[in-house]
DNA sequence: GCGACAG
DNA sequence: ATCTTGTCGC
């Protein structure tokens, strides 16, 4: 899809006119959590996608894809290499959840387009930006309490938010993907963090995706 | 030119 | 992301 380094950048801003910022329809019953990881080697990577039940967090479903690697890693052009895995991992499920979780930063990112918009566009399903850490903005340090947060700026506008999903731990990143509105986003986000740092679905599929790449048969298969 | 920089 | 050991704290 990308060709290289300038035509990604072109592809974001093309891509990002597609993208939408709605309220969700109704209200969320099933929340989905998604993320990478490569291969020892870092030839191939290993999507997972998981579907819990909301509120309850009952794990309703789980796929994964596998693929070879087109793309290196470079801040701002994250989902030329992560998208199209996790794209095709969630095309295997056979529910839509109402809201997806991803991985890395939504909106709050230089062209307002990162994994989490990407994800969203291509699937045309509602995500939000998850992040352990920032990309770009600057904010000020929330509080030290569970639900604390800052909003996360670029100039005078808003990318996102800085929220302390449990106390005294490093803040996350929470921002708009696709089809969804920052504010009910940061609150489904808090709601899902019922122990640890990242939120349930998150967890789930980074947990997933660290068995699948510690699983030799994942990575010994034939190429397609 | 220098520093920052999701996963 | 991935490579790595012990270690501090609840």
């Amino acid at each position: 899809m990308a060709r290289n380094y300038r035509h990604a950048i072109e592809l974001q801003k093309k891509l990002s006119s597609l993208r939408r910022r709605v309220r969700l329809p109704k209200p969320v019953r099933t929340v989905g959590g998604a993320d990478v990881a490569f291969s020892p080697d870092g030839r191939y990577c290993v999507a997972a996608v998981v579907v819990l039940s909301y509120p309850g967090f009952e794990e309703l479903e789980r796929v994964h894809s596998r693929m070879r690697v087109t793309f290196p890693y470079i801040p701002g052009l994250l989902s030329f290499r992560e998208a199209p895995v996790m794209v095709a991992a969630a095309k295997k499920l056979s529910c839509q959840p109402d809201v997806m979780l991803v991985d890395g930063q939504g909106m709050a990112h230089p062209r307002r387009f990162g994994l989490a918009c990407h994800v969203g566009v291509e699937l045309g399903w509602p995500t939000i930006g998850c992040a352990k850490s920032r990309l770009m903005g600057t904010h000020r340090q929330p509080g030290q309490r569970k639900g604390c947060r800052c909003r996360l700026m670029d100039g005078d506008e808003v990318i996102g938010t800085v929220l302390r999903s449990r106390e005294a731990i490093k803040c996350i990143y929470v921002s708009e993907g696709h089809l969804t509105e920052l504010d009910q986003a940061v609150r489904l986000v808090l709601r899902c963090c019922v122990r640890y740092r990242l939120p349930e679905p998150i967890r789930s599929a980074h947990n997933f995706v660290t068995q699948l790449r510690a699983n030799r048969k994942v990575w010994n298969q034939n190429e397609l």
